[in-house]
RNA sequence: CGGGGUGUGGCUCAGGUGGUAGAGCGCUACUUUAGGGAAGUAGAGGCCGCAAGUUCAAGUCUUGUCACUCCGACCA
């Protein structure tokens, strides 16, 4: 966090943390809010980052064997209805086309708030031999719910994400890739965007309208609050049997497949917001970043100093890197550059050039290095990786300094009235304990940890015998 | 879906008891500046959310309506 606030228009986290996130969001220019209630527009700044997430996420679906499909954006509503979990989770947020033009349609349809439905209608038709299995499709899309609240990023009526629709010819086979896929956005979540995440199974209040199992990873947010930031659902043969999705196994049987889903949004992006971002702005991980390096020159009207910057620039060319030649002043520019969470700036000006050097600025820790002109490039290659794994580490840091254990009621309800973050407790398995608890505490259930501990014999809120170790906190 | 708040230049807002529209920031042009949001000068920009009503006269009063926003419940 920073120390200092250097930009007035934003609102610091420890006064308002909400309203620190949408300046942020505002002045990073990410956003900007449009006329349709609860969407938004997503601005270069903010687009740019969502392209690098599909391209670094989309190339680690490659390499496990995943296709891009496209399925259409509308859904009958006789479809909808086959699953009957799946509608009753997803009905109340449906946004409902009525007319074809100027005629009725003599059946509404949904606009998407999820493809399962037109996979399986399709898987139904496309499936019928083991040897058309599996099928590991995925597609990138917007997809609409009818949301009351809304927020930039975290829940918006329409928003941009990819759903993985699979199946398989085994049970043991989906759960694999339902797991799998958790791993793949595990690993992006801290390799690409510097974020650690607890890795776990939603509880069967949680989970996925339809799915058998729900698995999740959680992040936390600056503020406590934690926002899961990716889930991947085994659905067993559920929606195959709803849909009728059968295929002739080697032993000359029809079977029913069995399913997966996965998914991860732009919701994301509001997790980097509120997992790096600081008082002076969005801080953005370099491997994430739209813009690694922003050149800064100072006194650009004297002779030399524009020219040199873009010297500096065309030797940076490995990198994502521009230079700030607009009209405003150095400091107009340093402040814009950390606002928008460029990782790092070069600031090069007159006594620079006569001394041969430039100055780098971190944006993560704001430190000012000193740099031979002819060491320029290495430096910055090292700065990149040393920015990325010194973000990781705060944030895993972060996370574990606001990761708390409960053994007994007492203890749980000390904890969430005095302080916010993951508390890890154990829990009875009853659905019954689980909604008192979300009732009186206000704290849901995140996940049940694949790294089980057992911390007592008993639940943490009604003393019967536990059965699972679970993390608790508060969510977006 | 329940409760609160706000609608006046692009943005933030000011406009007691009704009298015909203002400031700061931003924007445009030029000049001087330049190592942490520089300064001067000159400009452009508003049927005051919308619709009725009261009145000689409505940004201001009445009613209705729409939009946005915040806090809860529901959700990625």
């Amino acid at each position: 966090m920073a120390e200092k606030k250097l930009v007035e228009a934003i609102t610091s986290m420890s006064e308002d943390f909400a309203q620190w996130y949408t300046d942020v969001v505002k002045k990073a220019e990410l956003i900007d809010y449009s006329n349709v209630k609860g969407c938004m527009v997503i601005k270069p700044a903010g687009y740019a980052i969502w392209e690098n997430i599909q391209k670094r996420l989309d190339e680690r679906f490659k390499a496990v064997g995943v296709e891009n499909v496209y399925m259409p954006m509308f859904i009958p509503e006789s479809l909808l209805q086959k699953e009957k979990d799946h509608v009753e989770g997803f009905a109340p947020e449906a946004a409902w086309v009525t007319y074809g033009g100027s005629s009725p349609l003599q059946e509404r349809m949904c606009v998407r708030p999820t493809s399962e439905t037109l996979f399986c209608d399709f898987y139904k038709g496309d499936i019928q031999s083991y040897r058309d299995l599996p099928k590991v499709y995925n597609q990138w899309c917007s997809v609409v719910r009818w949301e009351k609240e809304t927020r930039p990023f975290l829940r918006s009526r329409e928003f941009l994400w990819q759903e993985g629709h699979t199946a398989h010819a085994t049970a043991d086979e989906a759960e694999e890739r339902t797991e799998q896929m958790l791993n793949v956005y595990a690993d992006f979540c801290e390799e690409v965007l510097a974020i650690p995440v607890v890795k776990g199974r939603k509880t069967e209040k949680e989970k996925f309208a339809g799915a058998e199992a729900t698995y999740t990873i959680e992040a936390l947010m600056h503020d406590g609050k934690a926002l899961q930031s990716g889930t991947s659902h085994n659905f067993g043969d559920g929606f195959a049997k709803a849909f009728g999705i059968q295929f002739t196994d080697k032993d000359n049987q029809l079977k029913y497949v069995y399913q997966t889903s996965w998914g991860m949004s732009t919701r994301i992006i509001g997790a980097i917001i509120m997992v790096h971002g600081d008082d002076s702005g969005l801080v953005l991980p370099p491997e994430i970043a739209p813009t690694q390096v922003m050149i800064i020159p100072i006194q650009q009207k004297k002779e030399g100093v524009l020219d040199k910057a873009y010297e500096l620039r065309d030797r940076l060319k490995n990198f994502r890197v521009k230079v700030d030649d607009s009209d405003k002043s150095p400091g107009w520019k340093f402040s814009e550059q950390e606002m928008r969470g460029i990782p790092m700036r070069v600031e090069i000006g007159p006594k620079d050039i006569e001394a041969g050097k430039c100055v780098i600025c971190r944006r993560d820790t704001r430190e000012k290095i000193e740099v031979e002109l002819e060491k320029l490039e290495e430096t910055v290659a090292g700065l990149i990786t040393k920015i990325q794994a010194d973000m990781l580490d705060r944030a895993r840091k972060h996370l574990e300094e606001h990761t708390y254990t409960a053994t007994c009621r007492e203890e749980f309800e000390k904890i969430f009235s005095q302080k916010t973050g993951f508390v890890k407790a154990m829990w009875c398995g009853d659905r019954s304990c689980e909604e008192e608890i979300k009732e009186n505490m206000g704290v849901s259930s995140r996940c049940m940890p694949f790294n089980q501990e057992c911390l007592s014999d008993t639940c943490v809120y009604c003393g019967k015998s536990a059965k699972k170790m679970v993390y608790w906190g508060k969510a977006y």
